[in-house]
DNA sequence: AAGCCGTGGAT
DNA sequence: TATCCAAGGCT
């Protein structure tokens, strides 16, 4: 009986070249000395979305594992140190997911990060590519992943105009990657070769083409104008109005409570029904697909509820704060302490 | 399934 | 300056 899938000669010569390639051009990463689950878990899941110079170089990536070294650590910790170590990296949930997985490791898996695809994709804040990333960093299973990288790589190897973000190019994608991936017989290199080639050789502009380990087997013909992708965001205006309100007892500040940035610190929102009082600072921040003007007022006249909490100022750096708040209310102190030397 | 969720760097 | 985009997932 003949293997189903025999891999192509094509895929092997792919998958060889970039393997060769990888060897003697792989970077070296905290989480690539490892096959550890929990360090490449934490590293996953901060480089959501995010950019591996910002989890390395600000530092989030050494001090997470120096501050929760293991699922044990994790577990124990509270909800609020775990927010105070994201504060600055965003999409908070992905803090608030790892503490959960830490406890469902401890609880449900006694101690030990589950190897079966099923339970791995169960986990909280854990889907298909970063399941297919642990499987196959921690455990060098022959797993497909697709994130930016390799779904701009894999369009331009096969010259495919097929939107990235449509359900067709999503199906392509994914079974192109579990091909290249089974072909190449080294899952761990090869999905970090696949990805690493895209941060610095098939980059999203200005690819560097001549020095491709893969140009002899990639058929793009504009490689630029690849890959496509349907949607469009549409940027909306909006203003954010809040208030500073400081005395002897320190700052007073508002905890979050809704789904966006839960249990984060800021700076209360000016209630609507209090007068305009001077504005005092201004800045322009962008979430996701707004840009907001936020607006910080003097202190309106009423201020009792139940939300707000006055922080001493040298408690102020101990709590969790997203970047806008945190940026807007060091240049308020800082002024403040500038006129007070003056 | 389309909208939502943060932030900073590169171009 | 404006836009894109980065090791996506959830609802």
């Amino acid at each position: 009986m003949p293997p189903e899938n025999e891999p192509s000669k094509r895929d092997c010569e792919i998958a060889v070249s970039l393997l060769d390639w990888f060897r003697a051009n792989g970077r070296d990463y905290p989480w690539r000395r490892t096959a550890e689950p929990y360090p490449i878990l934490v590293s996953e899941i901060m480089l959501q979305q995010t950019q591996i110079a910002t989890v390395l170089d600000r530092g989030y990536f050494a001090r997470w594992m120096a501050r929760f070294p293991d699922f044990e650590t994790l577990a124990a910790a509270s909800e609020a140190d775990i927010l105070k170590a994201w504060e600055g990296l965003g999409y908070y949930r992905r803090a608030r997911n790892l503490h959960r997985i830490a406890a469902v490791v401890q609880e449900e898996h006694g101690g030990i990060f589950p190897r079966e695809d099923e339970q791995i994709l169960a986990l909280p804040g854990i889907g298909p590519y970063t399941a297919g990333a642990i499987a196959s960093f921690a455990f060098n299973r022959p797993k497909p992943i697709v994130d930016g990288n390799v779904a701009r790589v894999l369009s331009r190897l096969e010259n495919d105009a097929t939107p990235i973000d449509s359900g067709e190019g999503k199906k392509r994608l994914w079974a192109r990657a579990e091909a290249l991936v089974k072909a190449s017989g080294e899952p761990r290199l090869f999905n970090s070769a696949l990805m690493e080639l895209g941060q610095v050789i098939c980059r999203p502009t200005s690819p560097l083409c001549s020095e491709c380990p893969v140009r002899l087997n990639c058929t793009a013909s504009a490689p630029e104008n690849l890959p496509v992708k349907e949607a469009k965001t549409v940027i909306t205006e909006t203003t954010e109005r809040v208030f500073f309100c400081e005395n002897s007892g320190g700052v007073l500040l508002e905890q979050e409570k809704g789904s966006r940035r839960t249990g984060m610190w800021k700076l209360p929102a000016l209630p609507s029904a209090s007068p305009m009082t001077p504005v005092i600072h201004q800045s322009v921040y962008g979430i996701t697909r707004y840009r907001v003007t936020l607006w910080v007022h003097e202190a309106p006249e009423v201020l009792e509820s139940e939300s707000l909490r006055r922080v001493p100022l040298g408690d102020l750096d101990d709590l969790a704060m997203p970047s806008p708040y945190r940026k807007a209310l060091r240049a308020i102190l800082n002024a403040r302490h500038f006129e007070l030397k003056a």
